[in-house]
DNA sequence: ATCGGCTCGCGCAA
DNA sequence: TGCGCGAAGCCGAT
């Protein structure tokens, strides 16, 4: 019953262009299980166009770091591969989506664009701005829901018991398999006047631009790629073997052109100096050129790209899943999944995970508590995000509990933490600045402790106003994977009770949920977990 | 150890 | 209009 057009919202109609079809990869970052990609394949095959993708990398976003960055391009560089085996072209563009995109559009005259859902503000604005450039066809596929954010419901929900009836009724509809990509049977082209080229095996009008070298002392192979060495067009030019070749692309410094020139297949950037959109990406040369927080490093504990998700979700079923009800909850177990970083940068498709979990042996329970999680928990954020744009404000906060900061504007704190020492995990709270440092050291902090993070942001905050600001800044800078409705939904959670019910009025809290040390105490070895964290 | 009360409002049954 | 119940709790009584 439910096929792609079920997940695909038209962002704008238009008048489809003489060209290929372009994917625009934006939260979902990943070759397998991607419905974005799927259905611009299908519509490819359908018209008998190529098939690219493109991704547009920005010089800043929303607090993100080296940290976040690094992440998310050593999991590009492996869809990348995955798909170039797909016969589909990779870009990565630089600078404002809103330009680069219907750019590039117009460039190779695409038949049409296809992209990504997110509900925060920042790419919903690409979106618009996109959609009032481009004249082609504009569709939007939402890959990162289970049950797409739009139609899953047509409002902002007030809770999760108020959500999880409608998820579960059209669950049935969208836990399906879904479809493999498949090899693309029609090659990108050299286009019309802009020197574009991608992999192809006619010759492109542009050849001459192509520039190809043997390397040193090299007799016949063909050594194409980025170089250290600067050259007039060394830099743009980035080569392949020819396609079906089992070679493997060599590069090196050289000068002399290469006999095997037909095998280079190369694009100039637009008569600008700008770093070069490239078929074959040079993503050291991207990264290090990111003018981004490199103070905050990455993370150790988990490898980016789509197979290491796949991998930690086979382990994580069979290792743990059994016990996922218990030990969730008890920071020292270690108990949760850890694929959110994966589900954050669209590495894993959350259909994948839950397709995965369902057919597991695990009992039932304990897959129905992960599957709560998963699917209407983490949806549950999408939908705030989306429906609530003041997602990130106290005017986003439900009634009552706007009322409530209000009231207690100015209540006497016991604590008052400014921004700073709170970064630096400075409190009098040992068990706090334990988490507040696993955040820093791991980018994380366990699912249970998160919440008492938030809280006593919260309680030792001049305002709520300070509080959410201050959270939602350590949390987008620090948190791997921040800048997330997740991450926004669980801040207004624990700071506005957003999802949340009210509850006794106490100081500075008012009817917001109230957590404090002794409530930790209760569920798990508090000083066990501040000694491994100090210990890192 | 376990339980009820706290407190607001959504959505469904009637 | 009435009523049950909810994103992971706290607290005091039993």
């Amino acid at each position: 019953m439910a096929s792609i057009e079920q997940r695909k919202w038209e962002v704008r109609e238009g008048e489809p262009g003489p060209g290929p079809v372009v994917y625009w990869m934006q939260r979902e970052q990943r070759a397998a299980d991607n419905f974005g990609l799927l259905y611009a394949q299908s519509r490819a095959r359908e018209l008998k166009r190529p098939l690219g993708a493109i991704f547009c990398l920005v010089d800043s976003f929303l607090g993100a770091g080296m940290r976040q960055f690094a992440f998310m391009l050593r999991g590009l560089e492996e869809t990348e591969e995955k798909l170039r085996r797909k016969n589909i072209p990779f870009f990565l563009l630089r600078g404002d989506p809103g330009k680069e995109i219907p750019r590039f559009v117009k460039k190779c005259q695409a038949a049409l664009l296809v992209g990504d859902f997110n509900p925060l503000r920042l790419p919903l604005t690409w979106q618009k701005k996109v959609a009032r450039a481009v004249t082609v066809p504009f569709d939007e596929i939402d890959s990162h829901n289970i049950v797409p954010c739009r139609i899953a419901s047509d409002k902002q929900e007030y809770a999760a018991y108020t959500f999880r009836p409608k998820i579960h009724k059209l669950l049935p509809d969208f836990l399906k398999k879904p479809p493999t990509l498949k090899k693309h049977p029609i090659n990108w082209p050299g286009s019309t006047d802009i020197p574009v080229y991608g992999p192809s095996s006619r010759p492109s009008p542009h050849r001459q631009e192509c520039l190809c070298y043997t390397a040193d002392g090299s007799t016949d192979i063909p050594v194409c790629g980025p170089s250290s060495r600067p050259s007039p067009h060394r830099q743009e030019c980035l080569c392949y073997t020819a396609e079906g070749s089992t070679d493997i692309p060599v590069c090196g410094p050289s000068s002399r052109p290469s006999p095997h020139r037909q095998e280079c297949l190369c694009y100039t950037a637009e008569g600008s100096t700008d770093i070069p959109v490239c078929v074959s990406v040079d993503w050291e040369k991207a990264l290090a050129s990111l003018k981004v927080d490199s103070s905050i490093g990455e993370v150790d504990w988990i490898k980016p790209g789509e197979k290491a998700a796949r991998a930690r979700l086979k382990k994580f079923i069979k290792e743990k899943l059994a016990r996922y009800p218990e030990d969730r909850n008890d920071p020292n177990l270690d108990g949760q999944s850890g694929l959110s970083p994966y589900l954050h940068f669209g590495q894993l498709s959350p259909l994948r995970a839950a397709l995965e979990v369902r057919n597991s042996s695990a009992p039932k329970e304990a897959k129905e508590a992960f599957l709560e999680e998963l699917i209407v928990r983490r949806e549950l954020s999408d939908n705030f995000c989306f429906y609530q744009p003041k997602y990130d404000r106290v005017e986003g906060f439900p009634e009552w509990a706007k009322k409530n900061a209000a009231g207690h504007r100015s209540d006497r704190r016991e604590y008052i933490y400014t921004p700073k020492q709170l970064e630096a995990a400075g409190t009098h709270d040992d068990l706090w600045n334990a988490a507040q440092t696993e955040l820093v050291v791991r980018g994380t902090i366990p699912g249970y402790l998160r919440m008492y993070w938030g809280k006593k942001i919260l309680e030792w905050s001049e305002s709520a106003e300070q509080a959410l600001a201050t959270a939602i800044d350590l949390n987008d800078r620090y948190q791997l994977d921040g800048r997330d409705s997740n991450g926004y939904a669980g801040v207004a959670w624990a700071v506005g009770g957003v999802h949340d019910r009210p509850w006794p009025s106490r100081p500075v809290f008012g009817k917001v949920r109230y957590m404090n040390y002794n409530g930790c105490r209760r569920k798990f070895n508090v000083k066990a977990f501040i000694f491994r964290a100090m210990k890192k």
